[in-house]
DNA sequence: CTGAAAGCGCTTACAG
DNA sequence: CTGAAAGCGCTTACAG
């Protein structure tokens, strides 16, 4: 009685032999092929449910044309500005027809195993396992600093910023306040140069300050993080009893739909998401093209924010 | 001059080739394993990125242990709660080192091929390509019908469902309306039995109604389809210069976190995502292992509602 | 330090 | 309707 070891999977050849018949004839069957009587058909399947058996993805891809599979590294998805690109993404590729396997940061080592090109976009830089996947296709999205060899998606928010401190200090805006993870982001940064650049030095504070923290500066203006630290921080106005934009105003970044819903209807720096993900996509084909002479110079495209005036400001 | 042809990808031999030397060289430089001398590893390394050599997934993956790849179908990511599903799946699935690949409906089909086993969320029903992907172990959260072989979440909503009712009766409503989709789904009839139970007949509307459509109804609350629909009601209320919760109270289902920062703050039917993603990967495992017989009784994961008051009920 | 051989699990022609 | 052979691209022992 030495049948074939319980521990490992069943394979093709384990089906065969159960159901007494070739590797091909068990091909024909699962894969609902003309050629087979339904009499040897029932009897496949029947050994092929016996068993448990799974056909293995590998012996399969090896042997016919498989769908490409982008890895896309994205910092929380619970962050709906994140969630959107994603869908975006999801959408796309599908069209495309690229599977997509997804990973939040910290699993990026496995991403780069399955996957034929990477998509990242997670506020840090991305290092992917250089030789043993060589030639892999890597575009990163507003990442912190370059990568040679890497493509990248730009964001533009010099021209948006400038609208937005335009905007606040036509309303009267003398004392702001950038909210910006220690040290210095690129948001962060164009705030504080926009605003300096018309004469007003702005008092910068760490991304975690609450109101209580920056209500000492006496502001009439801040610039939160993101939309979703913006939300928070109107919360705390309206508990706190301070008028939005009556005594101080608010802007957020992202440009989240949700900010339609919130009160006061939140102010934002806003990107095109759709477009974003449509150029990551450009990037990657470009890339794998590449015949990886005169790389002289990594592929980048540009996409810029604008400023979207609710009621918060 | 007969070289490669350049339509095809380039393989490991192709590289030997090009670089003098056998194709274990070629594994040994690209994975940095030892013995092989640097000038050797150098060259192989050139070659391969001249020959823009990308390694085979599949015949990688034929020969040495891979992470196993669960396929998530999930409904639009871009409604948080589906999102936050997902970003729990993702952290849930990395821990226990699967690889995840994800898909919005539509796509599911290439999803099932690329996949070992398959966890769906999408509020319709899913169908995998049987025979192709034999023994395919598929859980379906919140279905809207059970389908034989398929691991299952339910979700317990008439508890919660019962306390919300209480509650908006123990605040003097008597005409409330319940928004569902035509044709009813279980969310909606659990408010209508409910409300029912308590002699109270509620009006049922299409979820794609409007403040609009309702108010010829005079209701004293509504129950919105969901946390995203109840967002847009209330911004309409607010519009409408109708007081919430002072003439009408509101209910969303979802739970979702935003739902704090609007205004009045949405009271809802609340689940644990993480509970939810939880059990959906124990069955997962759990299918896997069945060895297809006894199956006389799918396995089943509950997980209930809890009602959250908030400020617009 | 390097290479010849075997084999992973499947499908695609081809023969009968 | 069914099966024997070849081959997909890689890695793992094993030999030198």
């Amino acid at each position: 009685m030495s049948g074939p070891d319980p521990a490992r999977a069943a394979t093709i050849v384990d089906v065969a032999r159960a159901a007494g018949v070739s590797r091909q004839t068990v091909t024909r069957a699962v894969h609902d092929m003309a050629g087979i009587s339904p009499a040897t058909r029932a009897r496949v399947l029947a050994a092929a449910r016996d068993l448990n058996y799974h056909p293995s993805r590998f012996g399969r891809g090896l042997v016919k044309p498989a769908a490409r599979t982008l890895g896309l590294l994205v910092g929380d998805l619970t962050n709906p500005y994140y969630a959107e690109l994603a869908s975006t993404v999801l959408r796309l590729a599908a069209g495309r027809g690229w599977n997509v396997v997804m990973a939040e940061p910290g699993s990026a080592a496995d991403l780069a195993g399955g996957a034929d090109a990477v998509v990242a976009f997670t506020g840090v830089a991305f290092d992917p396992p250089s030789p043993a996947a060589p030639n892999l296709p890597v575009v990163e999205i507003d990442p912190p600093r370059t990568h040679p060899g890497h493509g990248r998606v730009e964001f533009e928010r010099e021209g948006a910023t400038r609208e937005a401190v335009r905007h606040l200090l036509g309303r009267g805006v003398r004392r702001p306040v950038v909210l910006d993870l220690l040290g210095s982001t690129s948001r962060g940064r164009a705030f504080v140069e926009a605003f300096r650049a018309q004469g007003v030095d702005p008092f910068v504070a760490d991304r975690g300050a609450g109101w209580d923290d920056v209500r000492p500066h006496a502001p009439d203006a801040v610039v939160a993080f993101n939309d979703l630290d913006g939300f928070r921080l109107l919360r705390d106005l309206a508990r706190a009893g301070v008028a939005v934009p009556g005594q101080v105003r608010v802007v957020g970044v992202d440009g989240l739909g949700v900010g339609e819903f919130v009160t006061p209807r939140l102010s934002t720096l806003a990107i095109d998401l759709a477009e974003v993900a449509r150029s990551a996509l450009d990037l990657v084909v470009e890339l794998r093209g590449d015949r990886s002479t005169d790389r002289g110079t990594d592929p980048v495209r540009v996409v810029a924010h604008r400023f979207v005036a609710r009621d918060s400001t």
